[in-house]
This record gives C-alpha cells, sequence and structure tokens, in this order.
DNA sequence: GTCTATAACGGGATAGAC
DNA sequence: GTCTATCCCGTTATAGAC
C-alpha cells in the first residue's frame, strides 16, 4: 500500500490519531504501528508538530481523493442525493468503523486537529484551508439544489450545515450523542436549510424574518450559556 | 471571592482550562495560581482527572447560576429575545474577553472538555447531563416561541441549535471563523429553525419536505467528507 | 535513509513534616 | 489541611553507527 516509509508513517499517524486523540499520540507507538524507528520519524518530520501538521495535509488530501472519486464515475445523480452522501457521510452507526467499506472514517482525526488546532496555532491555516474546501463543496450542491438562491444565502447555509456537522461529530465522538440520532437530525437540517433557500429567493410568503429584528447586544445581562 | 481553598483552586482550573486547554493544563500552574501547592491539589481532588471532573462539575454549576439569574429579575421578557440571548451569550468579538463584564467566558473550557471527553470516559456522564441541560433550555425557550410546535420538532431544533453553537464555537475558537461571523450565522439559524418550526404546525404551505423522500444508505460510494 | 541507544526533561504523583 | 522536597516514569528528541 504504502510505496515509501514516509507514506507509511502518515498511515500509521492519521490511524493513530483516531485511536488515541491528539493529546493521546506517542511518537513511538506510531512508529511502531508504521514499522519504522521512532527516529526515522524525526528524520522526515522534523518534530511531534511537524508532523501533526503534515499529517492534517495528507487526511485533507485523503478527503478530496475520495471526494473526487465520488464525483467522477456515477455522475449526473441528483443533487440533493450528492448534497446528503456529502454531509451524512462518514457518520457511521459505530465509531471507528467506516459506514462503507474501503472509505476510511477519519472523523475522529478531524474533529481532534480542530479542537488541537486552538492551542496550536500551526495548525490552523491548513485546518482553515480544509474547512474552507468543504464549505465550498457544500455551497456547491447547495446551488445545485437551490439555482435561484442568492450566493450569499447559499454559502450561509453551507457554513451552517458544515459547523452544524462538526458539532455533532463532536457530541457523538463524545458519546453523548447517539449515532443515528446524529444521523438524523443531520439529515432534517438539510432539509430545513433547503427550506429556507426556497423561501430566500419567494419573497410572496412572510412567514418568519430570517434576520431578527431587535438588537442582541441589549444592556440585560445574558445567560452564561457555554 | 473564594470562601475556602478548594474552590480557589476550581477556579484557578477554569481559568487555566480556557488559558492553556485541556492537554496544556499543568497541575503545578493551576496550582500557583490558586495561589496554593501541588500537593493539596492532589489532596482535594485525588488525581489530575479527577480535578478536571470536578471542574466540569464547578462550570456547569456556574452556568446555572447565570441562566437562573437572567430568567429571575428582569423576567418577563420577549422569549425570542431569551433564546436569542442563551444562544448567543458567550458569543464575544474577542475570545477571552466576555461580553458582558462579570460574567466569565467559558466557552473555550467546554470546547475543551468536549473534545477531551472523546478520549477520557470518565467526563462523559457529567458532559452528557451539561448538554442535555441546554438542550432542555432551548428546548423550553422554542416552546414559548413556537408553542403549537410538537415536542418532537421542537426538541430536535434545540438539538440542532446547541449543536451548531458548539459547532461553531470549535471553528471561532480555533481561529478559522470570526468572531462576529459566527454570531451572524447563529442568529440567522434561529430564525431558520423558528421558521420551521411555524410550518410544522402549518401543513398549507407545501414549500419543501422537512423530512427527505430518498434513502440515503445507497450504493453509491459516498464521499469523505470528514 | 534507517537503525540502536540514550540523553534530557517535563510533569504527575507521593512522603513526611508541620 | 497545607506545605517542602523529591521521586520517578513516560515521552520527546538527538547522537552516532551502519
Amino acid at each position: 500500500m504504502a510505496t515509501d516509509r514516509r507514506t507509511a508513517i502518515l498511515e500509521a499517524a492519521a490511524r493513530t490519531l483516531t485511536r488515541r486523540g491528539v493529546r493521546g499520540l506517542r511518537v513511538d507507538e506510531l512508529a511502531a504501528e508504521a514499522g519504522v524507528s521512532t527516529a526515522l520519524v524525526y528524520y522526515h518530520f522534523k518534530d511531534r508538530s511537524g508532523l501533526l501538521r503534515r499529517t492534517l495535509e495528507f487526511l485533507t488530501d485523503r478527503a478530496r481523493q475520495y471526494t473526487a472519486g465520488q464525483n467522477g464515475a456515477a455522475a449526473p445523480a441528483d443533487p440533493r442525493v450528492l448534497l446528503e452522501l456529502a454531509l451524512l457521510g462518514g457518520l457511521p452507526d459505530t465509531p471507528g468503523v467506516p459506514d462503507t467499506p474501503g472509505v476510511p472514517d477519519d472523523s475522529t482525526a478531524w474533529s481532534e486537529l480542530r479542537a488541537g488546532a486552538v492551542f496550536e496555532p500551526e495548525l490552523r491555516a491548513a485546518l482553515a484551508e480544509a474547512g474552507a474546501a468543504r464549505v465550498r463543496e457544500v455551497t456547491g450542491l447547495l446551488a445545485r439544489v437551490r439555482p435561484a438562491a442568492g450566493p450569499t444565502e447559499l454559502s450561509s447555509s453551507a457554513e451552517r450545515l458544515t459547523a452544524l456537522r462538526e458539532g455533532l461529530d463532536a457530541r457523538r465522538l463524545g458519546g453523548v450523542l447517539h449515532p443515528r440520532h446524529a444521523r438524523a437530525l443531520m439529515r432534517e437540517a438539510i432539509g430545513v436549510e433547503i427550506a429556507h433557500l426556497s423561501r430566500a429567493v419567494r419573497p410572496n410568503q412572510p412567514v418568519q424574518p430570517t434576520q431578527p429584528t431587535q438588537p442582541v447586544d441589549a444592556s440585560t445581562p445574558p445567560p452564561q450559556f457555554d
């Protein structure tokens, strides 16, 4: 599978990241998993955080690869189906086990990297790019489902859907939310956002204003939500 | 402020957690911050993960306290405003600085604890309870805004909104999303969900089906989204 | 490029006095 | 209950041979 050792290390890093998280990632454990010495890891990646950064890029490439393969062969499918596949894909019933054989489940690794980026600024750039790519992908699919919607509304919806997906992932991986329920909530959210985009171009139904009218930064003390 | 040392340690732990994260939390650093010795920390909290668990409970109490104070004095406000305060509160323009003086910003700490729970199962129970409490709070407020909506729809909307808030927090804290934009997206999401709840009880507007019709577990290979 | 061996150190945890 | 002092283990990272 891995042509050279460098790639083998990155694959092992991705697996170990899923299994132990950023915090639990031990260089010697991943080296053993890759079948190499720890020294070789440092030779190729300078230090631990360099390895982490490269692993993130490796996962980005892998994600792109599967997404591309998806849009290729069985191409002209219903955009709504593609959208659901894009947002529900990798939401397995049992964490660690991919919902489709052959496609690795990297959601744990991504979740960890996102959390790790809060205190490791050198991860941010790569993470931001990966996040932006996903938003672009979802925006594009939404545009195919609702061509009449404006670009701002489309990208806002895409941002909400991807952020929701990430929030659901965190809850699910933390054992707080059942995977099936996460899936159901995500699927509903897609419907809700699509309905919203429909209304956005047909203003003849004055249901509820999307933008709230009253300011929020009132002088009343806000609750400590988080 | 802190009547006894134990509380002082917990307050220091919360602050240090915000500043360094779960991974970066050093027992001696927090002890110094609390003005006590490391030994005393171990005396009161057995070990590091015990301290983490108690800190989570401490933060839960603190959140409840502020939420309660909110619903108290200036009570009978517009439920929509209360809802926005509940979901937008603690979304400051600059992380670490509370959007309201006197109310500590614990969003970083919560985000860290959620991520930490993935690989520290002993945190899960307390975390799940805190999450459920927030969902209940939001469900209650939504019910006041849309009394005609069914309980299932209300709690699903609440779950989506809280999970979205958490996802936005993660992105914002990772430096990937501008705080103002996070706020705007969250505010819009509230409008979108309320509109959805309105439609749920007025089926005379056949806009778009909330529940998608086609199954997702097709045999086509899904993309590797995450 | 890859290994073995080891240096160097950070930080969790405890012993024992007060 | 609280402190000082210290142990000691796990982990990162490097030196140097092949």
